[in-house]
Parts: C-alpha cells; sequence; structure tokens
DNA sequence: CTGGTATGTTACTGACCGGTAACATATATG
DNA sequence: CATATATGTTACCGGTCAGTAACATACCAG
C-alpha cells in the first residue's frame, strides 16, 4: 500500500508528536501543582516520552515554561477574536461576554486563577525567560480592555478599563482562597453595575 | 554589679532569641523570592544560627511557613484594629483609610502582593498546614470589609464589600506583573467611586 | 537497501533539598 | 561550683532536582 499524506487521521486520539505532547502535559501539571513543584521527569514520563526527549526540543526548564505562558497567551488572544466576532461593532456585548465567561471559568473548582498571573508569583527573577511573557500578556489584556471600553462611549475608559482589570484579577486570584463560591461568583453582576455606573455619567 | 531585670535594653539593635530572628529572617526571603524557592539551611544562615536550632522551633519548613503566615494575619488584624480607634465610628474613614493604605502599599517597587494569596499559589496542597490559615485570614478580612459597609449604611453592604475586596486583591497581584505605575496606581480614586456609587443608591 | 533524522533507554553527574544524630559550648540558675 | 537548658557545629542520610553522555532503535526519504 502506497503510503498516503501523513494528514489523514483515522480517529481524534492522533498521537501528538512529543514536542506537542510535553507542552500539553506540562501545562496541565504547571498549572495544577505549581511550576516549581512539577520536575521535567514527571513531565517527560506523563507525556509519555523521557528527559533526552524533552531536552532535546527546549533548551531548559524554564524555556518550556515560557513556551507554555506562550501557548495561553496566544489562546486567550484566540478568545478574544471570537469575542468580537461574535458581537461584531458591539464592544459592550462584547465586554459581558467576557465578564461572564470568566465569572463561568472561575467557578471552576479545578480553577486555580490565572497561569500567567501565577507564574509571576512563582518566579519573582526579573530575568528569568517567563516574565517578559507575563508582562507582554497583561498589557494586551488591558489595552484589549481600554479599547472596548472606548468604543462603548466611556467617558474616561482608562479608569473604566482598569477598575474592571482589577475586579477580574481578583477574582480569579480571590478563588484561591476563598473558593468558587466566594465574592468572585457574583462578578458579572459587579462588572455590569460598573459600566452603567460609567456609562450614567457621560 | 548586681544583675538587673533583662527587661533593660542598651540601644534598638538587642539581639532577639533564635525563634524571633528565624521568622523575621524567613519571613522576608519567604516574601522576597518564594516559599518554594528559599531553602531551611538559607533561613538559618541568615539569621545568624543553624538548621538544628532552626528545627529545635519548627518540627518541619511547612510549620515554619504556616507561623510566618500567621503572624502576617495577626499585624493585619493589628492594622485594622488601629483603623477603627483612628476613625472611632466613622466606618467611611476607615474605608478610605484602609484604601489609601493599600494604595501606597502597592506603589512600593518591593511589594510583591499579598503574601497569603501568593502562599496559596505557591501551595496548592490542601492539607498543607498554612492553607487553613489563609482561608481564615481571607475571611476575616471580607468580614471586615463587610462589617465596614453595613456601618457606612449601604443598602446591599455584601455586594459592595465584595466589589471592593475583589479590587484591593486584584491591585495587589496586578502590581506584580504590570509595576506600581500600572491600574493599581489609581486605586483609591475607583474606590471612593464605588462606595459613591452604592451610597447614591441608597 | 541505505543513510540520515527523531526518538527511546539507561546511567550518570553534581548540586541541593528537608531533616537528623552526636557532640561541643555557652549561659543562667540553684 | 554544679546542673539543666538553649544553642552552636559538623557531618551525615536519603531523596530529588536539572541537565548530559553514550548507545540503541525506529522510521522515513533517496
Amino acid at each position: 500500500m502506497k503510503s498516503a499524506h501523513p494528514i489523514e487521521s483515522k480517529d481524534e486520539t492522533v498521537r501528538q508528536p512529543p514536542r506537542e505532547r510535553i507542552v500539553a502535559t506540562a501545562s496541565e501539571l504547571f498549572y495544577r501543582h505549581g511550576i516549581r513543584a512539577v520536575g521535567v521527569e514527571a513531565i517527560a514520563e506523563a507525556a509519555g516520552t523521557n528527559k533526552m526527549t524533552l531536552y532535546r526540543h527546549f533548551a531548559s526548564k524554564d524555556e518550556l515554561v515560557a513556551e507554555y505562558l506562550r501557548r495561553l497567551a496566544a489562546e486567550a488572544a484566540v478568545f478574544w477574536d471570537g469575542l468580537e466576532k461574535a458581537h461584531p461593532d458591539d464592544p459592550r456585548a462584547q465586554l459581558r461576554a467576557w465578564l461572564k465567561s470568566v465569572e463561568d471559568h472561575v467557578s471552576d473548582p479545578g480553577q486555580r486563577g490565572c497561569a500567567l498571573a501565577n507564574a509571576a508569583v512563582e518566579l519573582p527573577d526579573k530575568d528569568h525567560p517567563a516574565r517578559c511573557v507575563i508582562e507582554q500578556f497583561k498589557i494586551a489584556q488591558r489595552d484589549r480592555l481600554i479599547g472596548l471600553c472606548r468604543a462603548t462611549g466611556i467617558a474616561e475608559p482608562d479608569l473604566l478599563a482598569d477598575e474592571l482589570f482589577l475586579l477580574l484579577e481578583g477574582a480569579r486570584v480571590c478563588a484561591q482562597s476563598l473558593g468558587p463560591q466566594g465574592p468572585a461568583s457574583r462578578l458579572s453582576r459587579m462588572g455590569d453595575a460598573l459600566i452603567a455606573s460609567h456609562l450614567a455619567t457621560v
């Protein structure tokens, strides 16, 4: 039988190449147990491979951590773009959809806050390769928020954006200590009130 | 010369007993570098003592971590009591003073967020001796806020309290990724606006 | 078939970790 | 002085960590 194009896949459980399995496994372990709590050997084994293959794809554990965060940032960007397509020319609907999404996310008992923010806590070294990924992600997040608030016609878009930013950031970190039933559970309502309050003062 | 009471101290640089030095040193190192990043040997050496003495006072590193957090929670309680004495029968002034205090705290470039919240990120294990300290601290913090909001005469004190809680929690974690000049710098103004907004809807 | 490339396997290094044993020293109190 | 208690010192244990060397195997392209 002639070899077909490798694109064909019998089922959904195609075995990904080792690099993908390593990143996917590392993502789950890093997020659930913390970055410093997970060793490279455990990652390689859980990914169905070994340490040597891991180090053939990543120069160091720190680089794997950076890649882990880079993927999350990319996924977040995709999510934002999806919001924009779902509510075209309706920035306020985008804002509310985002609030609702974070509220749902926070209510998941398996969630442990923003992986990027957690990484910032675990890696205080300013020259860690992950630091710039974290900072750029948060800047992008804030800029996205500011843009939406401005498009909504708020008088002080930066102020509302920062309020929402802190609210969301606080909700995700708070869910780790007070649980999903804590203050974070009413996030959507709080955000709506904030937006309405700013719209009233136009 | 007869031995005087040991209470007399020639100057401010009295050498504290080893246990105090260990806790103080551990507090600084844990906060600055993260709990998992600091070894017991480094703590003992920086405290001017040794590992054996450390383990004569603390059953394990985890217990030292718990004590570190317990002290911070106690300090926070003292601070709250001070606010109450500084502004007796004026809950709104207490709220504003607290907001201002956190804003100042966040603007300190050496700050790295709430030590309790950071510990929750670093220690996800539910049976870690530090977890209950963290949870009780956050519950107390929230209850204190709710009490102040209720005393202020807010229609929905729980809602405002949770909004302020998330705002403050978000400000401290956000300062770690976006720096002291980020959204957290306008915390006081945001909180005042929130309070005013709730007072208007009485 | 052949040769290059990606991967698997095993064993290893050197460093650090939390925690302990055994013994020496100081200090304060009787 | 004598005794008890707190502290210092050194060395060690078993385990884990990040990272590497050397070699074996698979696989895919020519």
